[in-house]
DNA sequence: GACTTTTATACCCGAACGGGAATATAATTA
DNA sequence: TAATTATATTCCCGTTCGGGTATAAAAGTC
């Protein structure tokens, strides 16, 4: 599993915005699997799916520079 | 055609290296048809396609802020 | 600890992605 | 303008996404 960006993103909106999985799924127009799939990081989704969600809270997948996590830092 | 941000960065990007679209597929292992199509804007593509394409000019698919083009803005 | 809600998996299957390769069209260059 | 190179488009087709639904597991509540 990677892509945590997004997924992270998308999971914490959505739990900002109070809603569950099964909500988000049926406001934004996408499958309950799909909400599932993309909050776990799975990468071989579609794109359009995933600004899908992303539009939901006025964002969109863009470039952005690749960032190691602060684990990987080297000391 | 949409999701130009993504589209534009690997074109731009691509030609800054003073690749063609042939030598950008091989180098980064995907093929001519889809970095063609990621160009072109299509928005249906794989999410790990586009990274892997991203990922050679140290990018990934990140969440970011929808904005409008000048052209659309209210005077 | 029992009950309710939410999240995680599984299955079936139509729809569509993407690779490779061939060809057409456009853009560069001599 | 002819020749060369790059980009766009098309075909065949194996692989896989994602919807819907059902169910299991986990998390949260009283």
């Amino acid at each position: 599993m990677r892509n945590d960006r997004i997924a992270v993103f998308v999971r914490e909106s959505r739990k900002a915005a109070g809603l569950t999985q099964a909500e988000f799924a049926i406001r934004s127009g996408l499958g309950l699997r799909f909400v599932h799939d993309l909050e776990q990081g799975k990468e071989t989704v579609r794109l359009d799916k995933v600004n899908q969600a992303l539009a939901m809270f006025g964002m969109e997948a863009v470039p952005g520079r690749i960032e190691r996590k602060a684990e990987d830092e080297q000391p």
